[in-house]
RNA sequence: GCGAGCGUAGUUUAAUGGCAGAACCUCAGCCUUCCAAGCUGACUGUGAGGGUUCGAUUCCCUUCGCUCGCUCCA
């Protein structure tokens, strides 16, 4: 049975095989910044890659897109991500918790004043005058008033004085939505229909963690799929078991997910419905994907803020409405973080040793074979295969130290296939290929090389 | 941001107010005909800055980073 990784392993694993660094190690790090290596980079790109796979070549609904990070501001004040959001926090000084000044009023007066749209002096002042104490340690001494921006600010325009705020989307949705109208017309897609796309995204979040599956600057692949208004829910659970499906078919063990449907209380202002896909992490059950049920939310702030009419005409009735839409969004760094979680093992072997194996799906694997000789001796030949199979796949070539060592370094990495090469290849122009899962072995023709592998790692 | 804890090679760790040691990894050479063999050698470290001291990796301060808890997560 496979031990579930510590983090503190998991973290050590990633950075000395070259999956995932510190970011800007060398100066002392930067809070929350990881950087991916030479083999993190592969599996990164091979989960996109499977992604928009399934999601936009296979799902005849749906298109990409990649729209700009920066985008005009008015997009965020439609959003409701400039305003609402900004929460007035205040910290106990005599017991070190953190509490919402508006709340505190609120549960200090029994909802009997509403402090919504107060500004921080004046939250303060009733604070202070009223002698509210804090509901953890009864003590009145607060910490001033404190207001979290989650949004990344930047300036555009090189002068000075010409520069005019923008900000780093806090999600990719939003540049989808204001392409709405351009996507519709330009693909003659009829509803229902989907866009995808993948792209970073930027939020400062108050406490980022756990690795790489929570970080200021991260990568959402998220497709918004609209439908008509009454057929909402029906799109919702197709979307929902679609993910869960693919997540599953990516190798995650199905003992390590489950399907989490929010309650009332807890669904987000734009949201009618949402349910998380949650991966049994090493810290506990974590959020995965999240798939929401925004209504007609989104594209009516954005014609009520824009003057824009976003309707949708439908051909067979002549009827006019806002679409629905359905958001399944999910984190790259966090399905990678599954992914790496689910896939090792380390492994008992029947001479008693162990051997560390990741057991990543072929497509996703950083390098799909590694060519081996033998001995040193067969390095001529070696390289003449390795030349012929880098061509179709990433391919790695290692001649140091004896077979079993090279095979236990594929092993460690994910590496599905190895390539041996031995004297009876100089013969017989056959090479052993070794599957990391069985271990077992097979000679096939080196002509032959390419189909096979073709065919293996087939998603 | 606050509170607590922690920072020694790529990784895991040992030790010390007075030469920072090991294992694994990596690299080179020898050897090696299918699952981490062996031999020889090499590289690499006290997170950063400042202070106390004859001398600091060790004590003090600052800072950066990591972990845990609290608040937040559109």
């Amino acid at each position: 049975m496979n031990k579930k990784l510590s983090m503190e392993k998991l973290v050590s694993y990633a950075k000395s095989l070259g999956f995932v660094y510190q970011g800007s190690e060398i100066y002392g790090g930067l809070s929350n910044t990881w950087d991916y290596g030479p083999l993190g980079v592969e599996l990164k790109n091979n989960i996109k890659k499977a992604w928009w796979k399934k999601f936009v070549q296979e799902a005849k609904y749906n298109v990409g897109l990649d729209s700009a990070i920066l985008m005009n501001p008015e997009t965020w004040v439609a959003s409701g991500h400039v305003g609402g959001f900004s929460d007035p926090l205040m910290d106990c000084k005599e017991c070190n918790t953190r509490h919402r000044a508006d709340k505190l009023i609120e549960d200090f007066t029994n909802q009997k004043v509403n402090p919504a749209g107060w500004s921080n002096k004046e939250l303060e002042k009733y604070i202070k005058d009223n002698n509210i104490t804090c509901p953890n340690c009864g003590k009145h001494n607060f910490t001033e008033i404190r207001n979290f921006e989650l949004m990344f600010k930047t300036h555009q325009g090189v002068i000075e004085n010409e520069k005019s705020l923008v900000y780093l989307r806090p999600e990719t949705a939003q540049g989808i939505f204001v392409n709405f109208k351009n996507i519709a017309r330009t693909t003659r897609k009829k509803i229902p229909f989907g866009v995808c796309q993948i792209g970073k995204s930027f939020r400062n979040e108050i406490t980022p963690g756990n690795f790489i599956f929570r970080t200021r600057e991260f990568e959402q692949m998220e497709l918004e799929f609209f439908c008509k208004p009454e057929e909402d829910i029906s799109w919702y659970e197709y979307w929902r078991d679609f993910c869960f499906n693919f997540v599953k078919s990516l190798g995650i063990k199905s003992e390590n997910l489950r399907i989490r449907e929010h309650k009332k209380e807890e669904l987000s202002h734009y949201s009618k419905a949402t349910s998380d896909i949650e991966y049994l992490y090493s810290f506990g059950w974590g959020e995965l994907w999240g798939i929401a049920d925004r209504t007609d939310y989104d594209l009516n702030a954005h014609i009520k803020h824009s003057g824009e009419n976003l309707d949708y005409l439908d051909p067979q009735t002549n009827e006019k409405y806002v679409p629905y839409c359905i958001e399944p969004s999910v984190g790259v760094e966090r399905l990678f973080l599954a992914i790496l979680t689910d896939s090792y093992e380390l492994e008992q072997l029947e001479n008693g040793e162990t051997r560390e194996v990741l057991h990543l799906h072929p497509y996703l694997a950083p390098y799909k074979v590694a060519v081996l000789p033998l001995v040193k001796k067969l390095e001529d030949k070696a390289l003449e295969v390795y030349d012929m199979l880098r061509k179709e796949f990433m391919t790695e070539y290692d001649s140091t130290g004896n077979i079993g060592k090279r095979y236990r370094r594929q092993d460690a990495i994910g590496t599905p296939y190895c390539v041996t090469i031995d004297f009876d290849t100089l013969d017989d122009e056959k090479v052993t290929v070794r599957d990391r899962d069985s271990m077992k072995q097979e000679r096939i023709k080196i002509n032959d090389l390419n189909a096979y592998f073709q065919e293996c790692i087939k998603f």
